[in-house]
DNA sequence: CTGTTAGCGCTTTCAG
DNA sequence: CTGAAAGCGCTAACAG
């Protein structure tokens, strides 16, 4: 393989075959314009000739900066978080940065790795999407050495920047409509106890209902299709089963959907099934989910710049993205007798 | 925020308050076993207290090792490249390895941009799964400063390393299982002819037909949904349509599929699709569809490996995993009388 | 506008 | 087993 053997080119070379002094070479190479524009051409040229490229490790002993930022998921099989990942991936590099991909399971619980990494100066802040709910993240979070922005989910007392769309509004959102469709019986699948987003759309759904939804019909599950399917079919087993179901999310609901067809319950003849986020999928014509959604891309787009000023000292915001129901296939007015 | 505002803890800060050098607490921390199990276990515990981290960037420096690595897809959107990050992720993270993304799309065609990091030390080597067959790729990555292992992808050619399905036999696989069932009027649907995944899957199929497939049952499409979506259209439009598909992956099969539906063709009934890969998705009751699996994760956990082993110095290897035809519910027997 | 001089915080000889 | 000295390849003052 045609790997070279020699030694590491370094700008000291490149100063040496353009006849300059080496920091010359390195003030050229970053565009500081107090370098000749003959001479940064003639620097540009043989560092181009040669196939120089500055060592980002010496780089960053000094900047104290790797220009490299941590995203942390906690599962890339959700398409949801795939989706997200892309986003920030995208926004992220457009900013100047790389990211490194952190999987909460694997990398230690509470951000601990992420964390870590900053010590180290590997990565100059995150963003991250997993914080849960418990005494430790925000302490931990605040007292990290890099800054952290909180993306799609927030913290009770977290002041260090986040991005989150109205959860509470979406989960309202979709209780006025189930009930104008003339839903009456009607059970929610949320997410866990321990994230803002699960929550806080179910606080939106029940202020808007007026009434708690009954424990028969609440189930509180994992942020999955297979736990979206087992609650699924749980509900459809009740002696009275719900006419409407609102999920915590749109892979649950897509979980649920998934059961509803398996056990040859018709949607939305008999079940109507309301998700939350608008993932790709949702669209798909196998399956027309109807669904509150977030804006993902703006609020990973905001999420990427917040990151980028914090790193800058810039000073932390929170900042909420509104939703909207998208109506497609799922929903609709409940059998006849039956409300 | 609780960001300290001091200088940066350094080695020497731990070996004064160890009361011992510099390069010792730097050989205690690394666990050298020259150092004395007292003298180690007091730096470690100060280190602990004082909560030192070693600055990345310094080591790097000396080591010339960043211990990140690049992986590099396509496009996230899809579920096979998804499926492939996460579990090259895990694995390269139990290796000890960082994984940097790198998106074929934004980052520079041909792997430029994954060059150009590995020339600046920040990453060690790269796993790269979106290889397309042109005149430069493979002078390209032969030339790259560290080590590029190819996954699911291959080039013609190509010696740096490679790990890959058995894409020729399950073509081979997929074409007897629907000849068995009955099928005459057989189209496909490939992926890019650029791609050796694509053509090797086709000459599989072409190689068991005894005969080319037809041009008008023929159609070469991107590894997308909607690409499945369209090609299914334009075939069930056709005068005679066929009575199955052999898709070149997963994700065009399900778009595929997806259309068949919004047409009204019953699957597997008056249509047999047949997709390749098994990605989560078609397992799912929505679909359930029959495909030729690849092992992902056996082969991510190769190329991890693989690459890992690259990078320490040893030799390139080529390796082809089996792959099996999973039976689910979308091929059948073709309509009578359409045979 | 450019060169000289100092380090950044580690790891690595080399002594002892 | 441990310390002293050197230096990785850059960037950042500071002169000139």
């Amino acid at each position: 393989v045609g790997r070279e053997s020699g030694r590491r080119l370094t700008s000291r070379d490149i100063a040496r075959a353009a006849g300059v002094s080496q920091p010359t070479v390195s003030r050229a190479l970053r565009g500081d314009p107090r370098v000749a524009t003959e001479t940064a051409k003639l620097i540009e040229a043989t560092a181009e000739r040669l196939g120089y490229r500055p060592h980002a490790a010496a780089r960053s002993l000094i900047t104290n900066r790797s220009d490299a930022v941590g995203i942390v998921v906690s599962d890339l099989g959700n398409p949801f978080y795939t989706e997200l990942v892309d986003a920030l991936h995208e926004h992220l590099e457009q900013l100047g940065f790389r990211a490194i991909l952190f999987n909460e399971a694997t990398g230690g619980a509470g951000g601990a790795e992420v964390i870590a990494m900053m010590a180290s100066g590997i990565i100059d802040g995150a963003v991250v999407a997993t914080a849960t709910v418990d005494s430790e993240s925000v302490a931990r979070f605040s007292a990290a050495p890099a800054p952290v922005v909180l993306v799609v989910r927030d913290l009770p007392g977290w002041e260090g920047g986040s991005v989150v769309a109205d959860n509470r509004g979406g989960g309202a959102i979709a209780a006025r409509f189930l009930l104008e469709l003339g839903h009456r019986e009607i059970a929610t699948i949320g997410g866990p106890a321990n994230t803002t987003t699960a929550t806080q759309r179910d606080e939106g759904f029940r202020a808007v209902l007026g009434r708690d939804v009954q424990d028969r019909l609440r189930r509180e599950v994992p942020f999955t299709f297979v736990a979206g399917r087992d609650a699924c079919a749980e509900l459809l087993r009740l002696q009275r089963p719900p006419t409407a179901i609102f999920c915590g999310n749109d892979v649950v609901a897509l979980g649920a959907l998934d059961m509803a067809r398996e056990l040859a319950i018709a949607v939305p003849e008999e079940l109507s099934i309301v998700g939350f986020d608008d993932i790709g999928l949702a669209a798909w014509s196998s399956f027309r989910l109807t669904t509150v959604r977030q804006p993902l891309q703006e609020m990973a787009a905001r999420a990427a710049q917040m990151l980028g000023e914090r790193i800058v000292g810039d000073e932390p915001q929170r900042v909420v993205y509104p939703v909207e129901l998208i109506r497609r296939a799922t929903a609709a007015a409940p059998p006849s007798g039956r409300h």
